[in-house]
DNA sequence: GGCAGCTCCTTGAAACTTGAACAAGTCGGG
DNA sequence: CCCGACTTGTTCAAGTTTCAAGGAGCTGCC
């Protein structure tokens, strides 16, 4: 819509009309697989996107547990949502608490068998989905691009991924 | 973890370590860019990214107003969040309702005058913050290539986008 | 006209998310 | 040992999203 310089918003540099295609692109395509995937893991699992990813989170930790703070770092969620979610999982069997035998404070989730067995049942098609939206869709050359723009647009937003003992989301 | 064939996985197809890396590259930027873009439009704007793209799309339309279920395409979220978004972006005094004169079931959404001096006081930020994010960070081959992969992605996503009168979300 | 079948949009309840506030526990310095 | 500062995880209230259901109007066909 803009692309040359407009004097009445000099100072903050519009997007071009081609960056804007691309950023609407970006919203179109992020909305739709995130949609996607949330409906079918609902209907396949009965959860959302995000709670899935959970569950995997834990099947990969040693011992199937993992501290709710360390959980939610690597979900990306803020400890609320993660309290809220486990208690979610909870109520279904697929995730027990635990009480840290060092921290008084802290608890473990832990992967119960059950949760094991929802997720052994339902990655399968989980990946499918992803293969077919993604995967299926890019050359080769394009999945190893997508892969360098999204690790500099995630290194860009974290505060440290390597760095820090700063607050470690927002 | 998995590339080699499983016997066990035979005919799913697992994702190779590449392709697991891509994706999960994928997920935690995508992630972390719309809480960065919710956060700073909740602090700018006062309201969530997807309510300031329904203001965006209604100032773009002719005579600032869309039919709802238009604008519910164009957003790509059901005529209910709609609905419920737009009840409460009347609350703000942002958009009004109008009735369709030509067809009494309808609707329009109509921006107004407040509704649009918030989005001409807020995009500049937005606008900053999506350039910063994403544009600062990415060659111009990778804004390309960018646009070119989420064009493919979508379009595997859309049942029409161009071709159809069928169900046009799900 | 009347009626079946659709579309338009809204509603209400349940599920989920957010941000702030909080109790409890840890930790290091005096 | 004690205190202030910090961390851990939960809770509350407010806001948002989803899903299923429903009222109302349109449309075409008999």
């Amino acid at each position: 819509m803009n692309t040359a310089p407009d004097p009445a918003a000099a100072q903050h540099r519009w997007l071009t009309d081609e960056e804007q295609r691309v950023w609407r692109a970006y919203l179109h395509a992020t909305t739709l697989l995130e949609d996607h995937l949330d409906r079918q893991l609902q209907r396949d699992a009965g959860m959302p996107h995000i709670y899935y990813g959970l569950l995997v989170g834990l099947a990969e930790a040693p011992r199937r547990r993992l501290r709710m703070t360390e959980l939610a770092m690597q979900a990306k969620i803020t400890r609320s949502r993660l309290s809220h979610a486990i208690a979610r999982l909870e109520k279904n069997g697929w995730v027990r608490r635990e009480d840290c035998p060092s921290d008084k404070r802290g608890q473990f989730a832990v992967l119960t068998d059950e949760g094991h067995e929802v997720l052994r049942r339902t990655a399968p098609g989980h990946v499918t989905a992803v293969r077919q939206a993604l995967f299926e869709r890019l050359s080769p050359e394009q999945q190893k691009a997508l892969g360098e723009i999204m690790e500099i647009v995630a290194e860009g937003l974290q505060p440290d991924e390597a760095g820090a003992d700063l607050p470690w989301l927002r």
